[in-house]
DNA sequence: TTATAATATTCCTTGACGAGAATATTCCTT
DNA sequence: AAGGAATATTCTCGTCAAGGAATATTATAA
């Protein structure tokens, strides 16, 4: 359900409080659909709901054990974020890059 | 609005295809709204309004140029989701903490 | 095989969000 | 001051996602 680069679907699996919960829960290691559910608060369903959503984007995966599914964080989708985020990372040289804003604005104002 | 930390707000504004493309453009510089209508093939509209929801979440910020408004990149958001992807590193060393799963997995077996 | 634990799925309702169209606002220009 | 350009805001409508409750499914254990 996923290659690589940056999914849209990624973001928005995460942009979820208790997805998100979930996921920094998972940091620490695999679990089971009700530990989860215990350790947030969740009630059954839901946790299996939002569980389903990470699943389908990739950021988890499951293996079954016995009565229990065992839910585990996937990496590829945050390394892929990571590479993403590198492209952004120029940013932080705060603005070096002055003249190229300059003409930018210029050609803008020479516009109409 | 954005102090330090990841926000869950970040994630949900950039997790839009529009809002994600504006945030694409701007990565090379600022622009003016009507510039990123035209280039997204957005009406200007629509364009003002995810300007402003990027603009709530703190991913952009704007500069009054005479009639334009000028939306440029912040980079706080995103050095925010680079060190919050760095507690997600360690999974890179794919598992050389299976110790530790495995005692997690027992303890949940011996549960009931 | 039956009862039970663990998990998934469905149905329903409600709230949030995005597109479209129209309008309001602000500022420049003449 | 008036007209026009650039941008923001409002309203409505349709869609979609999330929570709640009930139920279905699957597998273990007795």
């Amino acid at each position: 359900m996923k290659n690589s680069g940056m999914d849209i679907t990624t973001l928005s699996a995460l942009a979820e409080t208790n997805r998100m919960n979930i996921v920094q829960l998972l940091r620490d290691g695999p679990l089971s659909v009700g530990e989860i559910a215990d350790r947030l608060g969740l009630r059954q369903p839901q946790a299996s709901k939002h569980l389903k959503v990470l699943s389908d984007s990739g950021i988890v995966e499951v293996r079954i054990d016995a009565n229990r599914r065992i839910y585990t964080l996937r990496s590829e989708p945050f390394q892929a974020m990571d590479i993403w985020l590198q492209s952004f990372r120029h940013m932080t040289e705060e603005r070096l890059d002055n003249l190229d804003h300059y003409l930018r604005e210029l050609q803008n104002k020479e516009k109409p």
